[in-house]
DNA sequence: CGGGGGATTGACGTAGCTCAACCCGAGTGG
DNA sequence: CCACTCGGGTTGAGCTACGTCAATCCCCCG
């Protein structure tokens, strides 16, 4: 039985950087829009991007509010959720380094679909989306890339409504918690350590079911040793039997 | 009180038609996938493409098969769905004239996320994801395109996730009957009849409830003079109230 | 006119929500 | 450095929307 009383994630230092111009161009060019580009077309990019920090719990676009940049994510982690009109929000994506968010259209009258806050501090690159449109039209193999992330999204989004739609809270949070540790987790011994400050109340919203369900879940799932959690933690002890839950073997 | 014995659906004249070359083109060029290249380049693209007939109930592609064509509908309407292990239906989208399905990918290695069966009596025209791939690489316009087809798309999915994680099934049915009577209802006299054949069962792989639920709501519905339906066909009669139940207002 | 598959309805069981009390870890200010 | 507080987490006791099982209905076809 371990140690439940300190949380394991390393508090991530807060610094309110801002990347040197060459930094900022090789956190371009290992995105996978413009790992394919040339050193030289990436530099004629990088000063149409403009790059701000946000603190972990800002608010960086707000859904409904006129969709005008697009955004990709530098550093850190972002939470992307719609919130519904009676209070309840639904998270749609956990973002990390390399993936986008906002607009990609060029219909200046569209709006944002989806609220993006900052769930740890991050580096967020800011290009108009008009911008970002010529970009596309003029390096075709960037929309090819482009257009293969959004498909990617697609089919991860197909996958989530097949479990919202055929299989209970147990098996869509083991689902969600190995999709987390596979995407940012570290091996930390014997575990694998969610390296993400992540409550029950965003776990709910990831699975589409309520705090209290989460919680008595996540409870369950300790007991019969396959995870280990605390406050806004969570640490995968036993990912096989978890997959196990995932594909719809009992707990 | 309308008559509910015969179904209002016309019978579609089931002709395994093979279009002219002329009328490929056409087709073609109206799919926003090729509606902003010039008529030259249409013929040019147009012996890519490789038209299928498909009878209602026939399988297209399969789920898990080896995904290497892409598919536009011509004609008619197909039903794109996951299979579950546990021999449930998931329906993630009924795609018309215009749609796509398949691979947008070019990796061989990869297989189809979902089903497609024709809904109806069907003309689908095939391509291969290479070829496809090379359309896209020598007309940037149409990878722009189909960028913004698949944005769509997600979008689509999102507010699919939303509903399921927050919604009851009669808000989620309500939605589902007012987008397939946007995409693909005929105004008919006072109400808009849904021209496709369409089961309780269909609707409950859309909605992601279960066929008695469903015919329980549609029942409901119909005693509120929401909607009319019978074996296999729904009109709406109160699209208002209905969209009032679809933005959470009780029935 | 008979058969079959879709649709309907009823009776009942239960997963997950609601409401509510309580616990506890971590940051804060004296 | 301790006490306080606050926000996240846990647990219990009902309740209800929805699923399950099963019987019946009835449209459509041969």
């Amino acid at each position: 039985m371990s140690e439940r009383r300190r949380s394991p994630l390393e508090p991530v230092a807060v610094s309110p950087f801002h990347c040197t111009p060459v930094q900022l161009r090789r956190i371009l060019g290992g995105t996978p829009f413009f790992a394919p580009l040339a050193a030289e077309d990436i530099n004629r990019l990088a000063d149409r991007f403009r790059q701000t920090h946000f603190q972990a719990g800002d608010t960086i676009v707000r859904a409904g509010d006129p969709a005008t940049k697009l955004a990709i994510v530098a550093a850190g982690l972002v939470k992307l959720y719609r919130p519904t009109a009676d209070g309840q929000d639904v998270v749609v994506n956990i973002l990390k380094s390399g993936d986008y968010f906002g607009s990609l259209a060029d219909l200046g009258n569209e709006t944002y679909a989806e609220t993006a806050t900052a769930q740890t501090d991050c580096c967020i690159l800011l290009v108009t989306a008009g911008e970002f449109r010529e970009v596309l039209e003029r390096y075709p193999v960037v929309a090819l890339a482009t257009l293969e992330l959004v498909a990617d999204r697609l089919r991860n989004a197909h996958a989530v409504i097949e479990q919202l739609s055929a299989y209970p809270v147990e098996r869509r949070l083991a689902s969600t918690l190995l999709t987390l540790a596979e995407r940012i987790g570290r091996a930390d011994g014997t575990r694998i350590l969610i390296e993400m400050p992540l409550s029950r109340q965003d776990l709910a919203d990831m699975t589409g079911a309520k705090v209290e369900t989460v919680s008595r879940t996540m409870s369950d799932f300790r007991r019969s040793g396959l995870i280990d959690s605390g406050r806004r933690w969570i640490a995968i002890t036993d990912a096989e039997r978890l997959t196990g839950i995932a594909g719809g073997e009992p707990v």
